[in-house]
DNA sequence: CGGCCGATCAGCT
DNA sequence: GCTGATCGGCCGA
């Protein structure tokens, strides 16, 4: 369990509306920083400060579960208000988290693929089921961060906005000036597991991450493109 | 109704 | 680095 003033150390003011009615870009941006909350039916509140994030532009966005404007029970989701949780499973094992932006109907949303953990790491190691897991290693990944904050098709469709179970804040720290995206060196690199997507949608830069994180799902340096390729260096 | 495959992860070579 | 796990969603017959 955390006490309240551990909480409040680390836990700033929930995002609002108006934070959430931007477009993918901006958004995935400016998450990095902020802090993802989740209170379990027990009370126990665990959190992490949002470290990786992916663009999902639209309907024209072949890599989005919304391509070409399509609709089902499954993602129904991302067509609802901008703040809305769209959780999917996929894999047939892992949940994905990713918030709705952009304005009603318009099915954009941002992926968060990685968090630092902050307050209940014994707990997120437990639902991980990793008792020994490194902390780099808890929550660097959609699946992984879904598992350890126990978000699943439960959590699809809710309001973060209002919902008690899970919101998005501001970082408390970050207000003394430590951990704001802007004050952050932070990296664009393409979107990882969407190569079938296609080159021209595959090679866009729509993948946010705080650059000096040890907590991402893929190290910086070890995306393949991110380094210029020696074999093909010419004029040297 | 059959078959393919994924916005992933862990464990092994 | 490669690959099997594991199953719901989706598409074509």
């Amino acid at each position: 369990m955390v006490s309240g003033a551990e909480e409040r150390g680390v836990i700033g003011p929930r995002l609002t509306r108006a934070d959430f009615a931007v477009g993918a870009e901006v958004l995935a941006l400016g998450l990095l920083g902020r802090v993802l909350v989740r209170r379990l039916e027990s009370g126990e509140v665990l959190a992490g400060r949002i470290v990786e994030t992916e663009a999902y532009l639209g309907v024209q966005d072949r890599a989005s579960h919304a391509y070409a404007g399509r609709r089902t029970a499954r993602n129904e989701s991302m067509y609802a208000r901008p703040g809305t949780s769209y959780v999917y499973f996929t894999y047939g094992v892992h949940h994905c988290f990713n918030v709705v932006c952009g304005s009603e109907g318009e099915p954009a949303a941002v992926l968060v693929r990685a968090l630092e953990p902050l307050l209940g790491i014994d707990m997120m190691r437990s639902l991980r089921g990793r008792p020994g897991a490194e902390l780099n290693e808890l929550c660097s990944g959609p699946g992984k961060l879904c598992r350890a904050l126990s978000i699943d098709r439960g959590l699809d469709g809710v309001d973060l906005v209002r919902e008690s179970r899970l919101w998005i804040a501001d970082s408390s720290a970050s207000r003394e000036g430590a951990g704001r995206a802007s004050d952050q060196s932070f990296v664009r690199t393409a979107r990882i597991g969407i190569d079938s997507a296609g080159p021209r949608w595959a090679g866009r830069l729509l993948r946010f991450c705080v650059g000096t994180s040890p907590h991402l799902s893929v190290p910086i340096a070890a995306r393949p493109g991110s380094v210029p390729r020696l074999t093909s260096r010419r004029r040297a």
